[in-house]
Parts: structure tokens; C-alpha cells; sequence
DNA sequence: CTTGGCACTCAGCTTGTTAGAGTGCTGATT
DNA sequence: AATCAGCACTCTAACAAGCTGAGTGCCAAG
């Protein structure tokens, strides 16, 4: 990266930052004349043509054919991004509709879907929000009801409000009483502590004190390993506004689409993908094919991982072409995190 | 409808059976001359010609211009599909496909999102399924947790195996005793009776016996209201396949399509659509502009409720271009529909 | 009522032409 | 050595013209 940076002077790189302005602006390839007169450089055309050769020999610029301005490429939208781009302050009224948007909640999943909604909706893109999981699971409640033979209904609530429910399979028929005492043992015991040490403490529970304890602790022990070990965080997303990159002439090609949208629907790539930007804080950037998947090829992603009191807990971002406003963007992206982390954090009403 | 098939003497419709069952095989204008070797009523083109004239001043068929052949109409499809068409029989495989997909669920849940996608896979469209809403809920169990201040989350199970929560706000501040007795209080009187019934007694009892209870009781009561009558029966569908709608060529203007995935993704007016078909038992069909939806103008959906031990709890079915393979389409999503209500049923294990 | 024949229409493909935009290169200028 | 003007060249996009094949509508004869 600072290979690039030192390889080309001032000037070029002056002009790269043009071009690419230029072009994510009209998204027309943008010729030699055209650059002469955007730049303040003062240079001839002729001069812009010697420029450009070099950099389309470092692989930053391209030329869809021979009598067409030069495209940024990839590498091209990363140096500008990583060491051209001038970030602005975010406009006015969007930031107002963002406060607006993101003030305490009812419900908590409703506000990932606000977020997801406001990131699509004030960029004309596609707004992705992965689902808060933290690490440290408080266990506050527990419950079990039974159901038909063998199958118990387990109930459990994590943290503030989050209810899960499961249903495990028992070796033995339960009656309603057996799974009250069950359920009013684990809550005495282990109610408030992380799910972590609680699923520590049942093994060694169920090892160190076999003897003392009687047979419906013992089944209250079992049961809550079962029904909590099948606690797959599952990580998931919510995307919105998919429907605005099929106004984006760069995505007009049906088969690109498609991809995409099956990527979309699969989630197992786009899930990957976020996870990443989950390790680095601060906003993250790929760009076409850094991605790594095919359907990206044409796209752009901008993400920001978002915290709860200072834990790491999700991602949230805006999926685009890759000729998208990155300086717009990149702003709105990591406010829109900030202001969701502080939404989402029980004890402080009022966010930044 | 009849009216239609008096005014048309049997070779019309015999000719009008072959002309959509030939364009929906091949998607081409069909000509005179080839419905002249298609049919076997062994006549001219030109005689075809005439008849063609005919179907046209009725409005069944038309051509997209001049030198092309004739393709049907809505109402065309209409006639076909209501009298015209012969039903064939499933194909095995893909029968024992469904049969697999559908054996008794772990999660009811699941159940819906394998038929949908069921549904689009084996017929390469839209499939899509409606949550289960059953008008009787039954209330199996309450619990109420304390949460900040004057906030209580509010768990309930319904029918068998269905978890709810709410969050309400209360008048004053509630510890987890009184909280819990809240919770056994209505679990003693009311577990076992429907919502509705509860909701009605509820009412009464804050009444009538106003001087007799307690204020647990009373807290109790005036709780439960709040929570249960926040129960809006949330109608939700579960679509998958929409990707596949991306390949048909009817529906490769761009413009079309994103309006068409917008009304996939506000739900609305699909809902609305679904509804409808939900009063009806049996197969149902819409095509094109008869859904009354602009966004639906090219898309045709084939649709059957579905029920659980008699009573109509939801609707499912394909979304796919009006040129689709009606005569296999309608069998499938027919059976699917049985399939699906048998493997919810909770007391039947073995469906059909 | 049916049919063959004929003139007509029209989309779609191919070809040719032109205009415009932009490049690369060369040789002159500073 | 960097910059620039000029020129020849290339390539696309847009339009026009011409052709073909498919299919129609109509008419007159069987």
C-alpha cells in the first residue's frame, strides 16, 4: 500500500483522486481533456495522457476499450480510499433522521431492523445489520414445560429480554411438577451468572456432588445441559433494501444479479464475510473482488463493527456497487455504528 | 366463465387448449401453421387463421404484432386453466421428495421454511408459505419477569409449543414475588381455556368480583390484559426461491422485476393476496392482472390453504410468470398443501 | 364452411456509414 | 528532462438501408 503511495509523486496521485472522484460522480469513463480541466493542476492533455499510461501500468486505472477515458480498477479504488479520500461531515438532516431513528427502543430486535432500514433507505443501497451476540450470556430464567411423551419445552431468557426456547428430548416422561421443582432449582442456583460458567458448574455439579444431590436436581442438571449446549448462537442478518442495487447500471447484468441475490439468500458467504470486520474496529472496506466471492465481483461493502459498553457484539454496513460515494458512505456507516451500540446499550438513554 | 365456453364451439377450445400448452412449452408466438400440425383436427392454417380472428375478437389470445403468432391472454389462461386443462399426476420422484421433506418435524417452524423451499426447488419458481394462525389459541402458560422500572417481559405458551414474549408497562414498580404470583395465580384459573375465552373472562372477573380478590389477583389480571391484547397475530410468509424469478425472460426488464421484489419485501400486498385464497378451500389461482396488483401484471400464483385437523390455518403456493406449467404446478402445490397440514398436526404421524 | 393463394406487415439480423471521443506517438518548445 | 501541440489511428454508438422469414388478412374457388 505505501509501495503505491511512494512509486507515484504528488501529481499522479492528484489525478488519480480526480478520476475517481469523477467517475463515481457521472460514471462515465473519464478521458484525458476532461481531467485537464477538472484538475486545478494546469496540465495538457497530452500530459494527463503520459500520466495515465503509468497508471494504468501500476494496474490502478483501466480503459474499457481503446477510445474510452480510464475506469478506476480495484487496487485503484483502494488507494483512493485508503490514502486519497477526504472524508466529509455527514449531512445535516441525514444525521437528524438517524437520531430519530435510533432513539430508545421497545424492542430490541426492532431497532436492528430500523438501522438496517435507515442505512438502505439514506443511501440509496443496500443496508445490512448482523444480530447482536455477545459473548457473556447472562442466564436469568429458566422453565421447562412438558410437552407430548419425552419432548420438554424449555424457556430461557438471556440478559435483559431475550427469550429462547428449545425443545430437548428426555430419557424418562415427565410430569408438570417434576419440571417446576427442575426449573425452580436451576433459577435459585445459577440464575444471574454467565451461561458459560453455568454450563462449568452443572459438570462439575453433576460429578463432585452426585451423591448429595437428589434425583430431581440430578434431572434438573441434566436437562439444562442438554437444552443449553444446543444454544448454537445462531448468526444472522438482517438485509434490507436489496431492491436498490437493481437500479445500479453496473449491476444490470441479469446473471450478476442473480449471484447476488443467492448470496443473499444463502448467507453463509455474506455471514463470513461480515465476521470478519467483526475482529478489526473502525470501518472496513472491500472492494470488488477482495471480497473473495464471486458474486461480490461488481460490489462494494462498507462495514463497521458495532459495541454494546464497549463489547464488540455486531456488524453493520451498506452493500453497493463498487463505483458507490465512499465518501458519503464511509462516514454514515460509522456514525450509524456509534449510534446504534449506544441504542442498544440498556444503560445509557442517551446516545453520543 | 360458462359464457365463454357456450360462445366457442369445441373445436375453438380445442385449438385454444393446444395454443397455451404449446406457447407454455416453448414461450414462442405460435402460428397457424404450427397449430395446423400441433392439433389433430387436421386443418388448413387458413382455416386456423379464422378461428384465430375469432379468439381474438373474444380476447383471449393476441398477438404482440403483426407478423407473430398468437399468445394467450389472462383471460385466455382463465379459460384454460378453469375448463381446458387436464391435470396429470405427480411425478414420483418428486412426490417422495416431498414426502421426505415433510416427515415429523423437530420444530414446527422448520417444517414451514422446507415446504417453501420445497416448493421453489422442485418447481423452479417463487414458493412461498404463511406462518400457521390458528383462530383457537390455547393458553398452555404465563410467566411474567421483571425487567427496568415499570417493564415486565411477558412469556406465554399457546397451543403446543408456541413461545410469545411481550414487554409491557405497568403503573407502578413490581418486584419478582409479587411478579411470580401474578403468573401462578392465571396459570391456576386460566391454563388450558383459548386466548379468547381467557380475554372474556378476564374482563368479567375484573368486574364481578371486584371486592373478593386480592390485589395480586387484581395486578394479575389487569397484567394479563395488557399482554394478550398486544397479541396481534403477526401474518408473516415465509418466500424463498425469489432468485429463481430472475432467469424467466418475461420477467427480465429490470423495472418489472424490482417492483415485483418490492412487494416481496413489504409483504403487504402479498399478504393481502394470500388472504384471500385462505376463505376458499382447494386450489386457487391468479394470474397476471386478476391479482390486481401492478407489480403481480406478468406474474401468475397458484395457491392452497392448508390446515391442521380441519381448521384453515394458512395459505401456500408458487409465484412464477404466467407462462407456467399450470397442469403440473396445480397438482403439486394441491398435494404439498395435504402434505404440509398433515405434518403439523401434531396427533397424526404418518401424513396422507 | 374450408382451403389455397397472394399481397402485405413487421421484427430481427446484417451491413455500411458517420460522428465523436479518446488515445499513442512524434517532434518542437521551454 | 518535462511539457505540450498536432496528427494519425482506433473504437463505440447511433443511425440508416436492405434483406429474410414468419405470419397474417383477405379473397375467390372448391
Amino acid at each position: 500500500m505505501g509501495k503505491n503511495t511512494q512509486m507515484l509523486n504528488e501529481r499522479s496521485l492528484q489525478l488519480l483522486k480526480t478520476l475517481v472522484e469523477r467517475y463515481i460522480n457521472d460514471g462515465q469513463p473519464v478521458g484525458s481533456r476532461a481531467l485537464s480541466k477538472d484538475s486545478d493542476l494546469n496540465l495538457s492533455p497530452a500530459t494527463i495522457r503520459n500520466v495515465m499510461a503509468d497508471l494504468e501500468e501500476l494496474g490502478l486505472v483501466q480503459s474499457p476499450h481503446t477510445s474510452a477515458g480510464r475506469v478506476p480498477t480495484a487496487s485503484g479504488y483502494r488507494l483512493f480510499v485508503d490514502s486519497l479520500l477526504t472524508v466529509g461531515p455527514l449531512n445535516a438532516e441525514e444525521l437528524s433522521r438517524l437520531h430519530q431513528g435510533l432513539i430508545v427502543p421497545e424492542d430490541s430486535s426492532q431497532v436492528i431492523g430500523m438501522a438496517s432500514r435507515l442505512l438502505s433507505e439514506l443511501t440509496q443501497m443496500a443496508g445490512v445489520v448482523t444480530l447482536p451476540k455477545r459473548e457473556i450470556v447472562c442466564l436469568r430464567h429458566v422453565e421447562f414445560l412438558p410437552l407430548s411423551n419425552t419432548r420438554v419445552l424449555v424457556i430461557f431468557v438471556t440478559n435483559e429480554q431475550e427469550v429462547h426456547n428449545r425443545i430437548i428430548h428426555t430419557t424418562r416422561v415427565f410430569n408438570q411438577a417434576e419440571l417446576q421443582y427442575a426449573g425452580n432449582y436451576l433459577n435459585s442456583i445459577y440464575a444471574g451468572q454467565s451461561l458459560a460458567s453455568v454450563m462449568d458448574a452443572l459438570v462439575k455439579d453433576l460429578q463432585t456432588t452426585q451423591e448429595h444431590i437428589n434425583q430431581g436436581m440430578l434431572d434438573a442438571i441434566k436437562m439444562a445441559q442438554l437444552a443449553f449446549s444446543q444454544e448454537t448462537t445462531k448468526d444472522d442478518y438482517v438485509l434490507t433494501g436489496e431492491t436498490n442495487l437493481m437500479g445500479f447500471s453496473e449491476l444490470s447484468d441479469m446473471d450478476k444479479l442473480k449471484q447476488l441475490f443467492e448470496a443473499f439468500s444463502q448467507k453463509q458467504g455474506v455471514i463470513h464475510l461480515l465476521d470478519q470486520s467483526m475482529k478489526a474496529d473502525g470501518v472496513q472496506i472491500f472492494i470488488g473482488e477482495e471480497s473473495g466471492y464471486q458474486a461480490f465481483k461488481d460490489c462494494s461493502l462498507v462495514t463497521s463493527s458495532y459495541s454494546i459498553s464497549d463489547e464488540v457484539v455486531g456488524v453493520l454496513g451498506v452493500i453497493g456497487p463498487t463505483r458507490m460515494n465512499y465518501q458519503k458512505i464511509i462516514p454514515f456507516v460509522d456514525v450509524t455504528a456509534k449510534l446504534l451500540g449506544a441504542a442498544l446499550n440498556p444503560k445509557s438513554a442517551s446516545p453520543l
